[in-house]
DNA sequence: CGCCAGGGTCTCG
DNA sequence: CGAGACCATGGC
């Protein structure tokens, strides 16, 4: 990246805890430092320093939208609870971003992550783009859901989904076929929202707050997986942990920005899980 | 080898 | 409604 074609975005970020925390799977670091992904199907390549992003010129405008640099962060990390585990997971976390994801992308790769680890995911969504993907240079799109809704079962059970694939094949063929428009759904409230995804195969409660979270900008949607259950019993101190308990627990708590103080939580039990 | 993973669905009480 | 069985796969 030479320096004059290279644009320096506002707003503060931290690449590493934003592309390795559990939101998007397919970003790779390169020798350089630097972090090179699809946004899209547009190949991108960002890098940072002193906490601000630098991509290239062309890219700027692509780059701040889906790195939401306008998330007003320091008024979110006022927001943040005064309980001692959401502060330290925000001094852990200072700089990660919530992204603003492509809708299907997102919906079809948390399909297929459930009951998954975050390196099989991975895994998994790589091996969907080398399938059935179309080549961006050396890298491949995530496939759209007309292309995966004639995706051979066995193919892309081949790519280590499982009991999954006909779940995301199922899905693809719903949208494939007009009868969800995931951009239309965007005007809806988001308990009318959830409410729509959690009607596609494959997607219950919790991949419906991941998709809300990652693709619509609903801030404050909470996903309850299992390390986020375990934070919040902890929290609770043994106090009722069925999950319409935690869920409720977690909206009165964790305040209007409730999804970004989950994904700090996430990002730090894992951590220190190592 | 057994255990666990950013769960969903179906059944049964 | 709430709990439990079942579902594939791979890293450790």
């Amino acid at each position: 990246m030479s320096s004059y074609r290279t644009q320096h975005l506002d707003g503060p970020i931290s690449l590493d805890l934003t592309l390795r925390s559990g939101q998007v799977f397919h970003w790779e670091c390169l020798k350089d430092g630097s972090l090179a992904g699809l946004i899209g199907d547009r190949f991108v390549k960002v890098s940072e320093r002193a906490g601000i992003l630098e991509t290239d010129r062309k890219d700027a405008e692509i780059v701040r939208h889906y790195f939401a640099l306008n998330h007003p962060l320091e008024e979110i990390y006022e927001a943040f609870p005064a309980d001692p585990l959401s502060q330290e997971s925000l001094e852990m976390c200072r700089g990660l971003r919530i992204l603003r994801q492509p809708r299907w992308e997102c919906l079809a790769t948390f399909i297929t992550s459930s009951m998954k680890q975050v390196a099989h995911i991975r895994a998994m969504s790589l091996a969907i783009r080398k399938s059935f993907g179309r080549p961006v240079g050396k890298s491949f799109a995530y496939p759209g859901p007309e292309e995966l809704a004639r995706a051979d079962e066995a193919l892309l059970r081949a790519c280590g989904l499982g009991y999954r694939a006909p779940h995301l094949i199922a899905t693809a063929r719903r949208i494939a076929d007009g009868g969800i428009d995931l951009e239309a759904l965007s005007s809806l409230e988001t308990a009318d929202l959830r409410r729509a995804l959690t009607g596609l195969p494959g997607v219950g409660v919790k991949v419906a707050n991941c998709v809300l979270l990652f693709a619509y900008e609903r801030l404050d949607a909470v996903p309850i997986d299992v390390w986020i259950h375990r934070v919040l019993l902890a929290m609770r101190r043994g106090r009722g942990g069925t999950a319409s308990q935690l869920a409720s627990y977690a909206r009165r708590r964790l305040g209007p920005y409730a999804g970004y103080v989950q994904q700090y939580l996430f990002h730090r039990a894992r951590v220190l899980a190592k």
